[in-house]
DNA sequence: AAATTTACTTAACAATGTAAATATTCCAAA
DNA sequence: TTTGGAATATTTACATTGTTAAGTAAATTT
């Protein structure tokens, strides 16, 4: 094995056409929505033959599930100034805010990580669960827990707390990015604040009064 | 115009040709899942040429949105037992019991109605916005003013309140439809029954504890 | 009886994901 | 240096999809 430095060159090489391939789906994925996204573009931005692709992704969902994964790194850059942040009432809150305002901002990722069924088809073949999406929600579950610790929430299951508080604002985006909203918040500028609004609300509401 | 009743019999027999797609796509739909609702398998169904379903539609999604009516309907049904309860917050209650309960037996007509993006294109279309949604939602409306009028709800934007309390139920039902809940409760039959206990803290938090 | 409208079918197109067969490139051993 | 075999890429092809255009046969109107 004297030619190990090509080899690795080689390797170098067959991660970027990868990335290229990847590149230019997100670009796809972003400039002209999800639908438009489809193996023969890919190949044509990259300047490769359709069946190209499949040399480096098994088919197009596994595609889509990488993408479902940059999503996610985009996502946890979006939560950078949480740490900051001590009251985990507080966090909890802005917590919720970046979401909806993640959601909101790039509704064509959120949907292909919380809303589509392609990309979980990967996670299913694979046999272990979906990893993105446990890791984001145990952050969540920490910061209830505290909550619960210092008394901001009032004692129950972390877990189903956890759930409700995903749920309340998943339930938010999806139903905006899927245009489940309009007749009710008329006004497309008016949406995110509307949102703010109903989770503003939400925190309130399930705020411990029994404080000690 | 000697013949009315000649042209009567025509414009039924047009009415039950619509009828026999309709009934073909959500035997499709119900059995075979949404994927395997196709123009073709329709007409394969009814025993027509593919071509002919566009004599009587305009195109797949107003087939969509059409099914998507149906399961309003269906879940109008699910509601029958509403009017009974008196006390307007065990009636909120019990309606999001009902919609995560419809959601979860009707997943496919639950998806049509919330989550897809074909059937909302034909009111885009049609101009005048989501009739059954709005219809939906007014009722819920309803319930949570009367709650905040005898305050089992603390007073606040009611409009606020009820997109609130339809994104929590929805939260929940999308999540779990879309495969984003299975890490977080693995055995399937405890789905419901987690998702009602997530319902129960959440009525339980919104609750106005400040009661005069 | 002739003309026209209605109801339907056949044929076809374009887009899509993908598989199989084929070609090309490139490195390692003879 | 040549040669054989991986690795990489392309060509061709297929099946499925929604949908349109053209054609046909029967029913209705004139």
């Amino acid at each position: 094995m004297i030619h190990m430095g090509i080899q690795e060159r080689k390797e170098k090489q067959k991660l970027e056409v990868r990335k290229l391939i990847l590149d230019a789906s997100i670009k796809l994925f972003i400039e002209e929505g999800f639908g438009n996204v489809t193996i023969r573009k890919i190949a044509d931005l990259i300047e490769y033959s359709p069946t190209t692709v499949y040399l480096y992704f098994k088919d197009k969902d596994e595609i889509l599930a990488a993408l479902h994964d940059v999503g996610f790194e985009k996502m946890q850059a979006f939560n950078d100034d949480l740490a900051s942040i001590n009251n985990p009432l507080l966090r909890l809150h802005k917590m919720g805010e970046n979401y909806l305002q993640f959601g909101m901002e790039n509704p064509e990722f959120y949907d292909l990580m919380f809303i589509m069924d392609e990309p979980m088809k990967v996670f299913e073949e694979e046999g272990c669960g979906w990893e993105p999406g446990d890791r984001a929600i145990n952050v969540l579950k920490a910061t209830v827990v505290e909550c619960m610790e210092k008394n901001y929430l009032a004692r129950a299951d972390a877990h189903v707390v956890s759930l409700s508080v995903w749920s309340f604002v998943h339930g938010l985006v999806s139903l905006a990015i899927r245009e489940r909203m309009e007749k009710f918040v008329p006004e497309k500028e008016m949406m995110l604040p509307m949102m703010r609004q109903s989770l503003n609300w939400f925190v309130n509401s399930i705020e411990n009064t029994r404080k000690d």
